[in-house]
DNA sequence: AGGGCCATGTAAGTCGTTACATGATTGT
DNA sequence: ACAATCATGTAACGACTTACATGGCCCT
């Protein structure tokens, strides 16, 4: 019934290794860019909750050259709880909050070489993105095999999202270009 | 510096006609479903809220075969609010949180069946919200005017990823039957 | 000397969701 | 009869953001 699902994305990075929250908040940079994104203190908070409700459990590993770290391993009730989530429920819209688009949605407010600007600097910041989705499509863990589908099914999304981004900017400022010669 | 982009979504919509909170939670659901969504809850309290800021002004009126209306004016101070936030500040990325993508990104750990099960769900999903925007295009408002100029880009990058997605998911079934038959 | 990375957490405040509350009119 | 639409709000809770707090290592 409830959302929670920070939780389950948190239980997903910990079904393929043991992680601290820093490495979890990392992994979720690196793989989740397109579709999640949470705070470090967000997702300490989360896995405290989850070990006190023995979805996970941790274990302080001591380090010389660095502060310990506390390594966290799901648990048989935390995977239960995930596969239970996976496989029921319907199919939900997402929830986005999409400044870019809000604001040019506004577009008439403001002159039209400031909205062809803002509209370059969004397509800068899309190709940024893209880049590292690229770049992250050449590492090992980016095959198609049975192991690794979801990631690589979710980065070719992401991958394309950011294509569609960058050709509609152009087409964007094609619009706009046109209307200032009228 | 700080967020609060709903206020700003609002007072946008302030800046077309006056409205009650009840109409602006429509308009939200009509023009702004592929960027944005909020709560009628919340949007009653961001009003009230910019109305103690002088941001905007209400003013009741009584109905006969409905209930009584308060209708909310953007203010001048409101009007400025929103025009330096919308050419100051950086370009942000979007706050997306889209459970159908992290449920995908979770295929490792279910059958290829309910895979491409839920795939078709959500292309299922993406179809209906394509058709809905397609007929949003017919509507008198969605030329591309300079009145109407952020409507008619935004409308078109929703449909454009809405295509994006149907199509995407085609692939992805594919993949996933390909992998089936090995 | 300064910035970035490693590493964990708390506190305060804002934002977002769900449920509660009311009640008339219009359409099936 | 029942559901939907019109219309406005409050309350409780849960999620998210920002700032605070600490401190060593490594690189330039």
């Amino acid at each position: 019934m409830i959302a929670v699902s920070l939780r389950y994305a948190l239980l997903g990075l910990l079904t393929r290794e043991d992680a601290t929250g820093y490495e979890l908040t990392q992994n979720f940079k690196k793989t989740m860019i397109h579709f999640w994104y949470a705070h470090h203190s967000q997702i300490y908070r989360e896995l405290s909750k989850m070990e006190t409700e023995r979805l996970v459990a941790s274990k302080v590993v001591p380090q010389d050259d660095h502060p310990d770290k506390k390594v966290y391993k799901i648990k048989e009730a935390g995977h239960n709880e995930l596969l239970s989530w996976l496989i029921g429920g319907d199919v939900h819209p997402p929830k986005l909050k999409d400044e870019q688009l809000l604001k040019i949605s506004l577009f008439h407010l403001i002159s039209k070489e400031e909205s062809i600007s803002y509209l370059q600097k969004s397509k800068e910041h899309h190709n940024q993105i893209l880049a590292r989705m690229v770049e992250l499509k050449t590492s090992p863990e980016q095959d198609c095999s049975e192991d690794h589908i979801g990631g690589y099914l979710t980065l070719e999304f992401g991958i394309r999202a950011m294509k569609m981004w960058i050709e509609w900017c152009g087409w964007a400022v094609e619009v706009l270009e046109s209307l200032k010669k009228e």
